[in-house]
DNA sequence: AGCAATAAAATTGTTGACAATTTACAATAA
DNA sequence: TTATTGTAAATTGTCAACAATTTTATTGCT
């Protein structure tokens, strides 16, 4: 998930593995990290551990207490996965609505890659390179408007969807789905574009 | 805006302060913040600052760059602080949906005392404090519902919102429609409870 | 055996120092 | 004059140690 940067610092590739470890099951929601064993575990100083424990907590992976230390978070009621996806829904709508008279052959192009790794990760049944690609296709979307705050807060659901990761099943129609939405972007029709982006977030 | 907490790391006060500082315009949009002065002038060291510079990055108040620092982000546009507008109305739409049943003598009595702390604020013509209550009266709507992640994801949109704080008005018939709401929760009319809650928000 | 008090161990919060990276400035070449 | 290179200063990232707080273990009493 680790995305546009060349060089992550040690605290930022800490985050990712702690992610890894949440979404494939080896830190279980209660379970406590504890500074002192994970810098060992890594080998680095507590510093880019606590770092990185700082962030995760923000991001809503792990729970933190002052003094205490921090737990790893349930995941997101089904409920509320639920509520997560109408709004996403709603703030992608919004984000394709605003920017989608400036889109650009580049943006286009920045699109086509992402479906072309998709449809990779179709072919090799890569289940977690085409849940990657699909996110990164909306990411694009909402990062298209200026305004950087939509995509943090887009960031905020997406993380959160994010505790059921290995549950994200593959589709092969998903795959066609997003060429749908591609071409409605391409040609700029707002109606069809928008129609099929929300069927398709789920 | 601490909350419920007793006592606070020096880092905790150090993300109060700055944001205070963002709030009533102290630090600029685009501002660089460096640890070092800082750390001296809180006169802490260096590592309660980064904890709460990475805080703060993470809820959109500060943008951080890695190996270069963090700057102070802009406010988001009129445009977006509307469409956290449509979220929340969606997000506290659902909480309140589906906690309303639940309420409890308790839960009255809370929403109460903020009730009553909003009506002193509007006495004193005291805008910080009566956006506070505001605040805080939604906040426990959202808490209602035990599933943490909402109230994550609901803190998201509101810590955008703050940007605005001191543009946030004081409109002395918003103190009645949050006794509206309340009434309406008190006698469990959802329909009523939810149609004012939305009409709240903004 | 259960509970309370105390001590010891573990852990988090903070500090100051060193290493790595970036920024700013000066000198040199075109 | 402008562009490039080199150096110094500033800053961030990381480290190890100490202080403060919490958790766990032990002891004593009922």
């Amino acid at each position: 998930m680790l995305g546009d940067q060349v060089f992550y610092t040690i605290s930022e590739q800490i985050v990712q593995q702690i992610k890894n470890d949440i979404f494939n099951g080896k830190l279980q929601p209660g379970e406590s990290l504890r500074e002192v064993p994970m810098a060992k575990k890594y080998n680095v100083s507590r510093g880019p551990v606590r770092d990185a424990l700082k962030v995760l907590s923000k991001e809503g992976f792990l729970i933190a207490k002052p003094n205490v230390g921090v737990t790893v978070a349930p995941p997101p009621s089904d409920e509320v996965v639920k509520e997560i996806i109408v709004l996403r829904r709603q703030l992608e709508r919004f984000a394709l609505y605003n920017t989608l008279d400036n889109y650009t052959a580049e943006d286009i192009d920045t699109l086509k890659q992402i479906m072309s790794k998709m449809r990779e990760a179709c072919v090799q049944n890569d289940n977690r390179a085409f849940v990657t690609m699909d996110l990164n296709f909306h990411k694009e979307i909402v990062k298209k408007h200026d305004d950087r705050h939509l995509l943090g807060i887009w960031n905020e659901l997406v993380f959160r969807m994010m505790f059921n990761y290995n549950r994200l099943t593959h589709l092969m129609d998903s795959c066609e789905e997003h060429e749908n939405i591609l071409r409605a972007i391409e040609s700029k029709n707002i109606e069809l574009a928008i129609e099929l982006l929300e069927k398709n977030i789920q």
